[in-house]
DNA sequence: GCCAACGTTGGC
DNA sequence: GCCAACGTTGGC
């Protein structure tokens, strides 16, 4: 079981959003080559962080779970949809990726400062400068650190 | 195939 | 709202 963490905007999508979602969600909108990549790999049961970016402050919420990967993102052949592909097909569709299903909301918020303090870019990417991958993947003793830094008594 | 221009992300 | 970082596009 590997493990990821993917971004959002709370505004656009939030760990909430999530939560009432009882057949899940796909994780439609990825448009960069590299994320899709990562997701390519992704299995189903592979664990999610879920990041709550342009927040204040921004860190990580919650846990999701992958439940369908090789998903093809329905929005890129929408014309009517932000995240329209016009050189995507149905036969050949561009941008793939998975489903993911409501785990738990962290009791403590695990904010990027806090994780700047605990880790360095090469164990979390998402604490490099300039880093704006929105699926990036999490070493497992980096997961295991996480799960306890999210239910700690504080 | 280079690279300038442009658009987007996302922390601050 | 600013702007650094960086991916993408398109002219050549």
């Amino acid at each position: 079981m590997a493990h990821w963490l993917f971004k959002s905007e709370p505004e656009a999508f939030s760990i909430d959003d999530l939560r009432k979602k009882k057949k899940g969600e796909i994780w439609d909108g990825i448009r960069n080559y590299q994320a899709r990549n990562y997701l390519l790999t992704a299995a189903v049961g592979d664990r999610v962080f879920f990041y709550h970016s342009n927040e204040k402050p921004p860190g990580i919420v919650g846990l999701a779970e992958i439940t369908e990967v090789n998903v093809v993102d329905p929005t890129q052949f929408d014309a009517k949809s932000h995240y329209y592909d016009p050189k995507a097909t149905k036969a050949k569709p561009r941008w793939t990726t998975v489903k993911v299903t409501f785990v738990e909301k962290f009791p403590n918020y695990i904010s990027l400062d806090e994780l700047r303090e605990t880790f360095d870019g090469a164990e979390l990417m998402v604490v490099r400068k300039g880093m704006r991958l929105s699926v990036t993947p999490v070493p497992d003793d980096v997961a295991a650190q996480l799960m306890e830094m999210a239910h700690e008594k504080r």
